[in-house]
DNA sequence: CGAAGTTTTGATTTCCATCAAGCCGGGTGG
DNA sequence: CCACCCGGCTTGATGGAAATCAAAACTTCG
């Protein structure tokens, strides 16, 4: 078993305020893990055996209704935590998370998470500070869902892949990991082909480019002035 | 001023786990505050002074877009807490809380927050784990509005509500505060007019009874049933 | 090259928002 | 005490946005 050096997570948010003696104490439980595209890390309503940290790669977290329709619920960076159902109380993955590129991640079993949470105060201040971030992000999103139409919500998301995602490239930033239609779909609550028209009329505006699994957007700010009202003027 | 009893929070799930002596000093810094129907309790994106817990009523949660569409985020029952901004890590509120009826609700100083979190480790670990469960339930929220018709959607709506807020009467579960058409649409992103023809479509079906701000449920488990698929039929 | 997965595009349908009145009940003030 | 008014509710008609149905074109890869 090969030694984890600390700088790999010693600028993480989540290791905020850490000491180098703990963050090697908690590097001591961790096990890195590469995981291949497609490959999952975890699964929906499967034990919470392990909770995560993204040091590489791309992960799409997806959660599938009964009847198996999918909603893509968020992706997740290099430095974000996953999987962290104990810090919410559950014994179970509330959704399946799927690398979307080669990943590498640090996995720590989920039974030492309280043990962490009390040794390490800011470390469970962290992560609380993320979970209320996300928090925060899922309401506006149902915010969203409630109250814009499919072009709006579309080019919201757009907006925020690339904010959080994307690369500046000569043609304009795009986002730096395969995305298809039906994944821009299944994160926006429509379907492939509606998305697909969306793009098309889009890219004949030159607001963006696209191609199999790839968009760039070239002109942000006029995808922002969608986003925002487009039919309904208001005051 | 006048003593507060510690019996009054004794009880609630964000006090589990504290001794007598700790609940006595919270109750030190805590004002009680009497809210009367229809008064804001606080305001959306107004600084966060404070935060709260219900004792008596009803609170609806609400978000409102620049163009000033609402959103119906939840509705607050006695015992839990509410506007936690600080334990997310915000100054402001991120939305509005409104008292449906006269309300009782304790109040501290938000800036106690980060003592009270520190200092009483289980309240920081209840209210985290209260801020876990909304994230659960907000999350289910994205996925219903985001595969789900209207007409499930209201259904899911209305059970979740008498759930939380059921009282048995002889015609059925009612829910025990005044609750419109438009804000039962608000929670659904949908209009009135669509919640005003389900629920009416359910009268005839004897599901609901209804009238002026007021719902009853007179078969929960056949509103169930149109919860889950009505027509697409599953494997 | 063939096959599987992704995307485009057209035609049709359906759900639901919007527009538009009118109704009902209760509270207020003359 | 009654009339009026206001807020909430119902109901019909219409239109439009987007889902669904259907099929073809394109891409990539084994």
């Amino acid at each position: 078993m090969h030694r984890l050096d600390r700088s790999l997570i010693a600028g993480l948010p989540a290791f905020q305020g850490l000491d180098d003696s703990s963050l090697d104490a908690i590097l001591q439980s961790a096990s890195s893990l590469r995981v291949t595209k497609d490959q999952a890390i975890f699964d929906q309503d499967s034990d919470a055996h392990s909770f995560f940290v993204l040091l590489d790669g791309r992960v799409q977290v997806v959660k599938s209704t009964p009847d198996g329709q999918q909603v893509v619920v968020r992706y997740i960076v290099p430095g974000e935590l996953l999987g962290i159902a104990q810090a919410l109380g559950r014994t179970t993955y509330p959704a399946s998370a799927i690398a979307v590129v080669d990943c590498v991640v640090l996995a720590w079993p989920g039974k030492l998470w309280p043990e962490f949470a009390t040794a390490y105060p800011s470390f469970g201040m962290n992560t609380y500070r993320t979970v209320g971030s996300r928090l925060s992000d899922i309401q506006a999103q149902v915010v969203e869902m409630a109250t814009e139409q499919v072009e709006q919500r579309v080019a919201h998301c757009l907006l925020r892949l690339i904010k959080q995602s994307g690369k500046q490239t000569n043609d304009g930033i795009t986002i730096d990991f395969p995305i298809s239609r039906q994944d821009i779909a299944e994160m926006t609550g429509t379907t492939l082909h509606t998305v697909s028209r969306l793009l098309t009329g889009w890219e004949e505006k030159g607001l963006v480019k696209s191609g199999r699994q790839q968009v760039t957007v070239v002109e942000p700010s006029r995808l922002s002035v969608l986003a925002e009202g487009t039919a309904r003027d208001n005051i």
